[in-house]
DNA sequence: CAGAATCCAGTTAGATACTG
DNA sequence: CAGTATCTAACTGGATTCTG
């Protein structure tokens, strides 16, 4: 079984593209948010995709999870300081789909 | 019927991220290449997925397809001027999905 | 509050066969 | 050679219900 290593390009597109994974980084740039809160921001995610999905970005590290063992229960998510690492590249990805929807809707037969 | 505009993170992941479009752009990076020569340069990816995933790419404008009036007919795929826009974002990308791989052969635990 | 579990529908990808 | 067509398998996402 040869085959070459897993292309980089795929392991981002596997980190941040899950159907809501970039809505959710986007929401915690900026500061902490709950699970509740989360679910606010971003209404037509289902709670099942939430929290699927935050579990994945909490396993590549990007994201970080606090439980603070209270009743009722009260879990924080923020970006870690590797996930920070990220945001020059979600930039950049911005940038280009920012001047790719404008370019589309200019000539969307192109 | 109020909603955002699109997220541009999820148009570049749109446009890039089907399951070997980066794998198409990367081969096309350096010289044209005809449908054979992707198909053999890809062998997991099977015939129809790579004729898809061609046709969007080239829908999103970021390759061209040259058709020569030959028999046996002969085509080419490119990746156009502005599909060379997306460089700069794919070497982002590259450079910190290499390290999130390295991150994780380190400490597959993380 | 912050989820886990279950079930179901829709989409996506692969295998195979066929064609101009 | 460069695809298309068809069928099927796998995966993804949503709705609903339940719980510490």
């Amino acid at each position: 079984m040869i085959h070459q290593r897993k292309c980089p390009i795929e392991t981002v597109i596997h980190v941040i593209g899950g159907k809501w994974k970039s809505m959710i980084l986007w929401n915690l740039t900026e500061s902490t948010k709950r699970f509740g809160d989360l679910e606010k921001l971003i209404p037509d995610a289902s709670q099942k995709m939430l929290a699927q999905h935050l579990r994945e970005l909490e396993q590549e590290g990007v994201i970080e999870r606090t439980v603070y063992p209270t009743i009722p229960p009260k879990v924080e998510y923020s970006l870690s300081e590797y996930g920070r690492t990220l945001l020059p590249v979600t930039e950049m990805m911005c940038a280009w789909g920012d001047n790719h929807n404008e370019r589309k809707r200019e000539d969307p037969a192109s």
